[in-house]
DNA sequence: CCAATCATATAACAACCGTTATTTTACATA
DNA sequence: TATGTAAAATAACGGTTGTTATATGATTGG
């Protein structure tokens, strides 16, 4: 009856998702993925109405690609909300472009960075209890401090200004969340 | 023997800078440059080699405007590092282009955070003889810590995931610097 | 007052952008 | 095998960008 489809969704949404990656959400336009997808502009306006739709959905696979990165940290590390920790910041060290979209771009579609943090399986909670159970008081305003001092260290690495090992990393947000708990 | 000059370069300057303040770097372009100035584009070209040049002129009057701003701030506050952590959380909650561009954006000129944050009078330096001086041990560590937290409260201020009051802002800073200091 | 000279304006160039109209191509059904 | 149909390619439209070639303008020394 008709033609059959060779340039999937997919394969556009791909294209488009790894040059956000690779060289930042800027540069990804209806040409250029049209060109390293290997096929004309016109695909990619069969699957999606306008170049908005695009980006949101890049952004979405983002969130997604974040979620798979973040997730793989869960219960390693000793002091609560370190593990998490670890992850964001060697995602953002990892991920500059990624990590620029999903926390410091206005968007759309944004989402608040305690959902992106608390992820599906409620990451922060865990840990929220974990530090409860360690006989914390307030364990909801050592998360906050927590979270300022590790998207701190995350949003200095974009800039170079913030370089340690990833030993040293671990050493400085176990210490800082013991300095914040009040232990010794 | 000629024409005299009737747009200088501060004109230029002065209406691109107001640009990047109001709206952003990004939409400084020659034509909306001239638009705004009231001019052709080649009173720009002839002060300037290319736009290039324009945006470090933008990025270096940037310097200068932070440092205005935050060196109002010296000697206020009673913890260390308090004082010059309200005056970044509140250019960045009130300047989020200029900030960005600042802290958070790749430059060819681009100084080191701690250059920008010592500024002219020498203000890092300043404080962290205060927290010598009130018997911290290795200030240099803490100036680290402190500056990491207040560098997430401000990046976090610019996507609405941080929005305490002045008030409670200063106040969980000196807490902060008690934690890290070890202090009751 | 004229002419040289430099500032400015106008207009154009080539390269992009998102988007859409038009044409070509491939495939399933009748 | 012919035909309808939808996918893909081509090409174009109107907009933007940085930059530059050309034309107009004003000013000042001779």
């Amino acid at each position: 009856m008709a033609r059959k489809e060779s340039i999937t969704i997919q394969m556009i949404l791909d294209t488009a998702f790894e040059m956000t990656r690779e060289d930042g959400f800027h540069t990804v336009t209806a040409r250029k993925v049209a060109a390293k997808a290997g096929c004309s502009t016109q695909p990619i306006f069969r699957v999606y109405k306008n170049m908005d739709e695009l980006w949101n959905a890049i952004y979405l696979r983002g969130v997604d690609y974040f979620h798979e990165y973040y997730e793989q940290f869960a219960g390693q590390g000793t002091a609560p909300f370190s593990n998490l920790g670890m992850a964001y910041i060697s995602f953002a060290r990892q991920e500059k472009h990624l990590f620029r979209l999903l926390f410091l771009t206005e968007n759309a579609a944004k989402k608040s960075m305690y959902e992106l943090l608390n992820g599906k399986k409620g990451m922060v909670v865990t840990e929220i209890n974990k530090a409860a159970a360690m006989g914390c008081t307030n364990p909801s305003l050592l998360f906050m401090k927590m979270w300022i001092f590790i998207h701190g260290a995350a949003c200095m690495s974009l800039s170079g200004d913030f370089d340690l090992s990833d030993a040293e990393t671990l050493d400085l947000l176990e210490r800082s969340y013991n300095d914040f708990a009040g232990r010794v």
